[in-house]
Order: structure tokens, then C-alpha cells, then sequence
DNA sequence: CTGAAAGCGCTTACAG
DNA sequence: CTGAAAGCGCTTACAG
């Protein structure tokens, strides 16, 4: 039947009898086209297999019902270690982007490097969401200049006062101090943090900001020598950890910026006979499904990316349409696990 | 300096003062063009930051420059609960469309519904990749529907003999192979297989024969009571153990067709005091990342998910190239951990 | 409610 | 090496 040739609306108009303009408007939806002519339409649709190619549709409505999704990631990264969290996020923006009619294209950038952001430029996506940490003040200028550009773009992360763009991230402030209030409650009072705390991380500073605004209020002292850099890695957890250990400053607990930190963390303690929770409670930050089962499972911190993720798409969305947009905190929700319970709970 | 209206090759060509067609000539690097030219051109780019329109182009070419990754899940699935299996896959093709220079596009499908594949077909995609557990009886029909439409298409799964399309798939028979040799030499007698072993699911089904063929090797019979059926999920293979332990077949190890299902499986044996390594061997099929992190960390089968992105990815666009391709069977590695070793390495 | 026509922004034979 | 022109397959004012 279809004589091998790709098949275009006018195949279809010739077989329903109608011209290509109808066969478009009944194909869009317009209300204009009558019933008895839409259905001879998606008859001949039907019997050609024929699709919309969104080439034509796209350059003629000036927009491609795409939206592009950015990963920055350590450019030491390997293939199956993007930080599961992001993975996480990746799914729930997928999903979100489905519910909206929207395709999602992904792609993996180096941080460093500069970034292949032209998929709003070259039309292939209508807008662009970015995710992943990496050094905010290097960040900055390339996102001022996303958003001078007029690029349509969110981000996940850090809520700051002064930031160029329009940011969806959770609250880490809060997140750092339900941590420390719960270990303070645990009874430690030498806890150490493990991870980066300048405005090089803001994600990171702020759940600093939380656990010191914490401490401080609770009248223990925050010391220097309890904060070790770390980015978000299990080794650099690791590093960080034995580092910690090795400068001989005592601790009863660890607070790591992130889960893969607390996992690399755990991992030091263990080689040094330190057991968790009972010589050290421990806790982290993100709730990867792995928080639950590492053995012992993982106090931590979880962000809603089911949330996060439709925030993020439905944020864009409307900066597309052209409507304002504001950047927003979602709240989180401690998680206890048995790796920071001091009391009876602990043990074998 | 930029009229505010979009930018077109035609603002390019009056800077550069060329005709538009040699501005598209310049772009696609033609080497019609001469270097003085080209780089006249090039500065007016780099000036207007100019970005050429991906439909209009993919429009007359009739290509896109993407691909498109469906990837199957269960109805049940959440957000954060993709088989993180297919996550590592996900990584490793979206990198091998990079090097490629393709674009990639994402989409989670509901296993039992219509496949959203128009990617190909309304020309968003040059071809589909297709990643996902799920019934293959029910599976191949659309497979085979696909594969007549003339729709450019690889899939991961298991290579059978008359299956109507190209995959790519591990070895799964040998892996199960490897399992079971290594159960065997730990002094296991009694190994249970907890996943579905019925034609629906052919790579579990491949699973279970390497297994099956080696303890018939060894003259160990192969007893249908320690086989149970169980999807790729955690909780399914917590029931499955559940089930087994309820009915009381005797057994020394278990291999479960999946980590996924082996960890519920590690969660079932632990409720019912039944230690691993020591009361009971256990081991798996993947190796996803949280295989190392359980406690005791999983024996497994490393399935290698970078290169079968990069064979999936290679295999699609040869395909679209108008080569003849085959369906292919990577290797499998064996790696033990704790979990299985009933000698001197288990205990505390 | 429908059709004829213009035009989205490119690429590429064709002619020079 | 370059330009003028056709055309990729749609969508949408415009006219009826």
C-alpha cells in the first residue's frame, strides 16, 4: 500500500479525500474539523501507520516539546558511579517530563569543560534542567551567562540569595541541623563533619551552617579540627575519614555531607576497629537507596525526588510559558537507622 | 546588535558577507569553502552566538543526530526504584551516544501497555534501544511488529535462536554456570534458585540452566522444590525466601536469579536467624553497586555495562547506516565476595 | 468547516 | 569556490 516512501500528511489527505491543511488541523485537534471528516482522517492514519514528523512540526511552531537535561559529574566518574542520587533525580524528572507530554534528552557533562548547553539554542530542547554539584563560583558565570543568553533553565541546588538563575533545591539548612540535633540527642558531643563547607558547595555549607547553628545553641563547641573536606565520593569519604582518624583529634560521631561520604566513611572505621554505632554514631545525607542497606543501615537525610523532580519540570514548564518564576526550598525528613542509635538499640 | 528576533544563517551571511548557502556550506564543514571565508564566517557565529536550527536541518537531511532508550519497568515501580542495573546501562549508553556525537532521548514505558516507540517513526530518533525486564512471550509480538515496521531497532536481553530482532545480552548460561561451580567448590549441596526460570523470562531461564547443568555434571540433583519464582525486585525476593523457608526444604545456598532479589533474599534469611556465609551461601547476578556495600558483601556475576552500552550504541547506528547486523554475547566475570565463602573468610 | 498558499530555517544539487 | 533556487513536511493566517 504505502509505496515505500516515507508516508506524509499528504498520503493521508489523498486517502481521505480531504486536503493536507485538514488533515494537519484534525491531526492537532482543532475543533474546526468535522467529525464525520476526522475520523475518515484517522482511518487513513491508522492504515498508513503514519506519524507527525516532528522535524516540520517543530521548525513550524518554533518549539520541539523537549526539554534537555544537564548531569555535571566528576570527570574522574566512571560509568556506573554517577552518584546514585542524581539517578534518582534523573528518574523522577523522566517521569515528570512524560505526565507533561514533554520528551526528555540527557546528557552527561564535564564539569570543567565547557558545557554543550545549545539544545535550547539549536531548538532541540525548549528549555534545560541542570543537576549535579560541582564548584558553585566556578558554576556562577557560566550560569549568568545560561541566563543572560535567554536560555530557559532551572537548576537543582543550592538557594542563595544573589544567584543568577532560578533554583529548585531542598533544605539543607534544615537538613543539617535535624542531624545534629539528633546525634546531640544520642548523647555525642565530638562530632565531626566530613565533607567540603565553603561557598565553593553551598549545598554543603548549608547543612554545615545547620549542624554549627546547632551545636552552638546546644553549647558545644564546633572545632576546626572535627570538618574535613570531602567531595562526594565513597573514596573521598574514605580519605577524608582516615585523615580524621589519623590527625588523633577524638570524635563520637560522624556527620558526612552526603550518603557515598558516610559510606566510605564507614568503610575507614571499620578497617580502624571503630564500630558504628557503638564506638561512633554515623549519619549522612541524601537517602540513596542504598542507605538502607549497608549494614549498619544509614541515619540520613531524604530528599523527595519524586517532588523534587515535578518542581524542577513544572518550574520550567512555566518559565517557558513565559510566566515568572521564583526559586523554592522543599522541606526533608530525618531518617534514623541504626547506624547512629547509641542506645539498646545497637548491637549484633 | 542582534535584532532580538531569532538568529538564522541569513544574519550570519549578510555579516559575513556570503550567501546563506555558503554559510551552511562553512557550518557542515564542507571543504567547498575557502579558510578565508570560512573563518569570516565563523566570527559572525561566534559574534550573533549563532546556533543552527537542529529541525530545520534534521528536516532536510532526514535524520536527527539522536536516539531514543525505552526503558521497560514494572507498574509498581517508584520513582527512585529503577533496577539500578538498568541505571548502570543508562549511564553507560547515554557516554557511548556522546562519543558518538549523538544526542539521547529517555523514556520509562509501562511494561503491559503500548510501547510509546514513535520516536523513530515521527523522526524525534534515528533508532531505539530497548532495555527492560519483562515477559518476553508477551514482549515479542511488539518486537516483531517493530522490527516489520522497518523501525531501526537493538534490544538488551537474551539471544535466542528465532527471536525476530537484534540483542545484545550477556552470557547468562555461563554466568549461571560460574554460580553454580562456585557454590559447589564452597561445599554447597542443596542450592536453591530463587527467580523465574519459564520461557517468559529467557535470561533468568538461561540462568537457571548453567545452573542446572552444572549440578547435574555433578551428579547433584537438581530438586524443583528449591526453585522459586520471583521478579527482579527486593521485596519479591525477600517473599520467594519467605516462601522457601516456610517450606521447608532443606538447603545450604542460595542463587538468586538477580542482586535485587538476593538482597530480599539476605533480609529473609537474617529475620529468620539463618547466618550468611555460615548457615547459608548466597549469591547473586549483576554485580549493581550496592553489591559491595550489603553486609556480608555479595558474590555475584559482573555483567559489563560499559561495554554493552557501547555495543548497543555501535550495533544501532550501524545499523541505521544500512549495515547488516548480528545479535551478540558478551562475557560475564565471576566476582566473589563474602557471601558465599563458607571457609576461614566467613564469621566476624 | 475547508482549501490554497506562504513560510519555518536549513541543505544540496545545479550552474557558473 | 560561490550563489540562486528548490524543497524537506509541516502549521496557520487568509479567504471562502
Amino acid at each position: 500500500m504505502a509505496t515505500k516512501g516515507k508516508i506524509t500528511s499528504l498520503d493521508i489527505a489523498y486517502l481521505a479525500g480531504v486536503s493536507q491543511a485538514t488533515v494537519s488541523r484534525a491531526l492537532r485537534g482543532s475543533p474546526l474539523v468535522n467529525e464525520e471528516t476526522r475520523r475518515r482522517i484517522e482511518a487513513a492514519v491508522k492504515q498508513l501507520n503514519y506519524k507527525v514528523d516532528k522535524n516540520a512540526s517543530n521548525l513550524r511552531t518554533q518549539h520541539s516539546g523537549t526539554l534537555a537535561l544537564l548531569i555535571f559529574e566528576d570527570p574522574t566518574a566512571d560509568d556506573s558511579h554517577i552518584n546514585p542520587f542524581f539517578l534518582s533525580m534523573l528518574g523522577s524528572i523522566t517521569r515528570a517530563c512524560a505526565q507533561h507530554g514533554y520528551d526528555l534528552l540527557i546528557s552527561f557533562q564535564q564539569f570543567s569543560r565547557d558545557w554543550h548547553a545549545d539544545y535550547a539554542d539549536s531548538k532541540k530542547a525548549d528549555g534545560i534542567i541542570l543537576l549535579g554539584y560541582g564548584d558553585y563560583l566556578a558554576y556562577r558565570d557560566k550560569l549568568a551567562t545560561l541566563v543572560e543568553q535567554g536560555t530557559q533553565s532551572v537548576r537543582w541546588g543550592a538557594v542563595l540569595p544573589d544567584q543568577p538563575d532560578v533554583s529548585i533545591g531542598c533544605d539543607n539548612f534544615q537538613g543539617g541541623r535535624a542531624i545534629a540535633e539528633h546525634l546531640l540527642a544520642q548523647g555525642c558531643r565530638r562530632i565531626a563533619f566530613i565533607g567540603d563547607a565553603s561557598s565553593h558547595y553551598p549545598e554543603f555549607q548549608e547543612r554545615y551552617r545547620g549542624y554549627a547553628d546547632v551545636l552552638a545553641a546546644a553549647g558545644v563547641a564546633v572545632d576546626p579540627a572535627l570538618q574535613v573536606d570531602a567531595e562526594t565520593t565513597e573514596l573521598a569519604g574514605y580519605e577524608a575519614m582516615q585523615a580524621l582518624i589519623a590527625s588523633g583529634a577524638p570524635f563520637d560521631a560522624v556527620f558526612a555531607a552526603s550518603d557515598l561520604i558516610a559510606f566510605g566513611a564507614m568503610r575507614a572505621l571499620d578497617e580502624h576497629g571503630l564500630k558504628v554505632p557503638e564506638d561512633v554514631a554515623l549519619a549522612g545525607f541524601d537517602d540513596i537507596p542504598m542507605a538502607r542497606f549497608v549494614n549498619p543501615a544509614l541515619t540520613t537525610v531524604l530528599q523527595d525526588t519524586r517532588q523534587a523532580g515535578e518542581m524542577l519540570v513544572e518550574a520550567l514548564l512555566r518559565m517557558i510559558r513565559g510566566e515568572k518564576v521564583e526559586s523554592a526550598i522543599l522541606p526533608v525528613k530525618l531518617t534514623v537507622r541504626r547506624s547512629s542509635l547509641r542506645g539498646g538499640a545497637g548491637g549484633k
